[in-house]
DNA sequence: ATAAAGTCCTGAAAGC
DNA sequence: TGCTTTCAGGACTTTA
């Protein structure tokens, strides 16, 4: 599920539950999701010292653990979500991790694939990671998404599916944001006209402004993903048959009529 | 059993 | 030709 505006919306439960407080526990409830990290570790460390600012780049979720300490980065996979909750309310057998926070309660990280997880990183391993990641999908200038997109000769999909050139779209925006913008999703990045390209821009913009309000990419009939489990899906502008095949190894669904 | 909204790795193909 | 970049596909994991 995680993409963009859902690990933005975690971001924010980072931000209300867990800003300036102290960490009194870190339970490793499964050990599957840490990675180069042991669960000792990443109790002992984070134990006694405050949590900084959470900040996001793409789908990666990064808050400082004190001073000149180690940071917390967590990603989501397909399944993981990060929730503020009462010491009190029941575990969810998916909860992977939980930190005890001074005065606020828990905050959990659940994930019930553990495809991704949690680190904790020094400054090298953390450029590391930022640097395999191009311009955020929020917060990319016209000119920056298409000096980036433009040499691609990749299909379109897979160029804005690739997080190392733009950071932070996953499946289901690309399909909303190509239909937007009535483009294919199998025409080649390169192949796009500078029109095209502004006009995919825009799209994006809009299509992430009401997903991250939302928090998730909305489920509205009058969007496209919308439509991508409906028994016989129907394009919700022009009502041709939507296709629906694999484009990068993904699952993609298009409108043959209104992208060319 | 197949496929699923995540990334990483590998070998192959394409480009210079 | 040889080196580098790019790309497609499978692995990983759990569940419906």
């Amino acid at each position: 599920m995680p993409e963009l505006p859902d690990v933005e919306g975690f971001r924010e439960v980072l931000m209300t539950c867990g800003r300036q407080r102290c960490v009194t526990d870190v339970e490793v409830r499964d050990t599957g999701v840490l990675r180069g990290v042991g669960a000792q570790r990443l109790r002992r460390e984070p134990t006694g010292r405050r949590l900084g600012e959470a900040w996001r780049q793409g789908k990666w979720l990064f808050v400082p653990v004190g001073d000149g300490g180690p940071v917390l980065v967590w990603h989501f996979g397909m399944t993981g979500s990060l929730r503020c909750c009462a010491p009190d309310e029941p575990l969810a057998p998916h909860d992977r991790v939980v930190l005890t926070l001074d005065g606020a309660g828990h905050l959990r990280y659940r994930d019930q694939r553990k495809l991704q997880g949690v680190q904790l990183v020094d400054g090298a391993r953390l450029a590391r990671i930022v640097g395999g990641l191009g311009p955020d999908a929020l917060t990319v200038s016209r000119a920056e998404f298409r000096d980036v997109l433009s040499g691609r000769r990749c299909a379109v999909k897979s160029a804005l599916m690739d997080q190392s050139v733009i950071a932070g779209l996953g499946n289901l925006l690309c399909d909303e944001i190509l239909w937007r913008a009535r483009v294919a999703p199998r025409t080649r990045a390169r192949g796009l006209s500078e029109t095209a390209l502004r006009c995919v821009h825009a799209r994006m913009g809009r299509v992430l402004e009401l997903s991250v309000r939302a928090g998730c990419v909305p489920p509205g009939r009058s969007w496209l993903t919308g439509h991508r489990d409906d028994r016989e899906p129907m394009c919700p502008r022009c009502g041709w048959p939507l296709c629906s095949n694999r484009v990068g190894g993904r699952r993609t669904v298009w409108c043959p009529q209104c992208q060319r």
